[in-house]
Order: structure tokens, then sequence, then C-alpha cells
DNA sequence: GCCAACGTTGGC
DNA sequence: GCCAACGTTGGC
């Protein structure tokens, strides 16, 4: 089982989102090594970090699971999406998708200077000056420690 | 709004 | 294959 941290900008996409979803389609994913890591790697029930990007503060927000392995990106195909790539067809898809599910929210966003702070924490991908990628492998270590940080039970 | 750190595109 | 120009992400 592997770890993940996804981000999405809370004005998009927000943790609250997911409460009120339970569940929702990670489409949009335009980035070969993003999407590499949800077609080839994630599976059902791995534990996500979903972190708030572009946002005051920037952050950890809460806990998701995998909740659906990866299948093509139906808005690759819809014309009028803002995520609508012609080189993507239903017959050789080219950008995919996972389901997530909603697990906890932190009672605050995790901050990221937080992160940056927490010596356990070191080495982290998303600490990193620069770190762009949207979908990013995490070690169980960081991922339970910062639900701890959270205020979460990552057992639970 | 600024800018660093990328990823992508396209000329050659 | 190289690399400059350009576009995007995302912190601050």
């Amino acid at each position: 089982m592997k770890c993940w941290l996804m981000k999405s900008e809370p004005s998009v996409y927000s943790i609250d989102d997911l409460k009120r979803d339970g569940k929702t389609a990670w489409e949009g994913v335009r980035n070969y090594q993003a999407r590499n890591f949800m077609r080839d790697e994630m599976k059902v029930g791995d534990p996500v970090i979903f972190y708030h990007s572009n946002a005051k503060p920037s952050g950890a927000a809460g806990v998701g699971k995998i909740a659906k392995e990866a299948y093509p990106d139906s808005s690759a195909f819809d014309k009028s999406s803002h995520y609508y790539d012609e080189r993507s067809t239903r017959e050789k898809p080219l950008w995919f998708m996972v389901d997530v599910a909603y697990v906890a929210s932190f009672a605050e966003v995790l901050p990221l200077a937080a992160i940056k702070a927490d010596t356990e924490l070191d080495g982290i991908m998303v600490a990193r000056t620069g770190s762009r990628l949207s979908v990013q492998p995490l070690s169980k270590a960081h991922f339970e420690r910062i639900c701890k940080l959270g205020g979460i039970d990552s057992k639970n």
C-alpha cells in the first residue's frame, strides 16, 4: 500500500467539497508524471493527504482514500471542458483519473510552513522549493506524521 | 503581482 | 537530440 498527497485549489475543489460529495472523480490531471502515479501505482484503499494549493494558507487540509483505480478521464473528451484534450480519445485515452473518497478533515489546515518546519517531515516532496507535481507519493511515516500534526489518528 | 522552477513545444 | 522560448504551477 502506498500513500499519496494530492493537490487541489480550494477555490476549485476543497476538502469541504469532498466531505459534502463523499467521493469525487479526480479529473483534470494533465501531467505525465502525475498521470503515471495514478494509472500505474494507485490502489483502492491507498490513503491520501488532501492538500490545498494556492490557498490562504496552503497546506494539508485532510485525508481521503482511493475509492476506484484509474480509468479514462472523461473531461478530456468533453469539448466544453477546461480540461479538453483532442489527443485523448475513447479508443486511446491519454489521461486518466481515480476516484477519491472522503475520510476526515483537519480542524485547521496544516500550513506548508509547519510541514517545512517539522524535522520528522524532512525530505517530503511537497516542501521542496518549486515542487509543482500535483500527485505525489508519500512515505507511510510522513503520512502518519501529517495526520498527527493535523490532529487525526491515522489508524482510523 | 512577482518570480522560481519546472514541463512542453518547436525550430534546427 | 539540443535548446530557446513559452506556458503553467504555486509559494509568497
